[in-house]
DNA sequence: ATCCGTACCATACATTTGTATGGTATATGC
DNA sequence: GCATATACCATACAAATGTATGGTACGGAT
């Protein structure tokens, strides 16, 4: 490669595998040599176990294949969770079927528990939330008065806010135009609850 | 393992592998042996092969280490945008300074150019943007009248909906309370365009 | 009963991959 | 000059990992 400024190519190698990593595809020792042109894959692993030492990459330990991790703290590791096109009556699951792609999410929580919907209708419109929407719902059948939930009434999946009050349950809207669903016996469907709101304004 | 149902485990190994690779870390075949309690890896490879054959999951070429993906996963590539604490007057590079973290974004252009800023005050409620949520922001420093703009106005970094009137330009708020920024003459210092807007209800 | 497909096991082997050892060249400080 | 550190190279080796071959057991279809 021929020598270049001190520090230099260790931030472009920096930069280089926390782009994999945020992408999902932990590179190799030599997949780092070759993207850089080094001539010998130790010159890669001194760059990377360098990084290491500044705190700046984690490593699995025991020398296993493409064990290198971006920390923790450096804020919440990203995670994509799933557009489920629809949401069915039946167990969550399933819904993995028809889907419409990944929403790239920061989460400390195991992944698993997170998935996302498109809002149809403008029952939520006092909340900041208008039709076309995506919420990040995390997946619970319990939730608490006030909180934002996703429920199912009916086959299909809405969201609304949760009201209690004394032995009867309601998902409220938030707009005047449309009228709370009541429970008086028995108990709605929650199928999570609400942690991010997203609106895309413009394909990027 | 002893035998299973038809079908049965080849579902508890897709949705395994699945949440895996959402969090970024592919496993190996053998991982995926030891997690489902398999005497041999190749039971593991079958389940895999057979989800890849099935369309379901795909690989990557010739026998590399940890190799299966999602298949959409590849979409847009996800990269992280810079959230200023504060927008300055200047030009924004200078504001990457103070920052507050990342945010991963899916965009098919450069990320370079986009940025994230909190919003300030209730003046575009009406447009479903509440104080404090996340605006992600494509630096232009022109825009068509009826976008979403930051703008400068004095010091501050605003969010606005641009206007254009024959000669005159607007700033407009959506919210009834608050009095549009007229423009008589010369023009309304524009950082960029409202892309996406994002609300976070809960930490997660 | 026979055939066929699915689920799983045991074992061996080749490739990929992390790691170690030793070396060259250039800059910097004493 | 001399020591020291950084950046990189060449090569070898062992562990991790993907892959192939051949096998057992069970259930359903014909």
């Amino acid at each position: 490669m021929g020598r270049t400024p001190p520090g230099r190519t260790r931030e472009r190698v920096y930069r280089w595998i926390r782009d994999r990593l945020l992408a999902g595809l932990p590179p190799t020792v030599r997949e780092v040599q070759h993207a850089f042109g080094f001539r010998s894959p130790q010159t890669a692993r001194e760059h990377l176990e360098a990084l290491v030492e500044e705190g700046r990459l984690e490593k699995e330990a025991g020398g296993k294949a493409r064990g290198y991790r971006l920390p923790q703290a450096s804020g919440a590791p990203t995670a994509l969770v799933p557009l489920l096109g629809r949401v069915p009556a039946g167990p969550l699951e399933t819904a993995v079927e028809d889907l419409e792609g990944y929403l790239p999410v920061q989460s400390r929580h195991a992944p698993g528990g997170l998935f996302a919907l498109r809002v149809v209708g403008e029952s939520m419109t006092g909340a900041g939330i208008l039709p076309g929407d995506i919420v990040i719902v995390r997946r619970q059948e319990r939730a608490d008065p006030g909180d934002l939930v996703v429920a199912l009434v009916g086959d299909e999946a809405t969201v609304k806010r949760l009201w209690v009050e004394g032995r009867r349950v309601e998902l409220r809207p938030e707009n005047p135009a449309f009228e709370p669903i009541r429970f008086d016996r028995g108990e709605p469907r929650i199928l999570g609850k609400v942690v991010e709101v997203r609106r895309r304004l413009e394909e990027r």
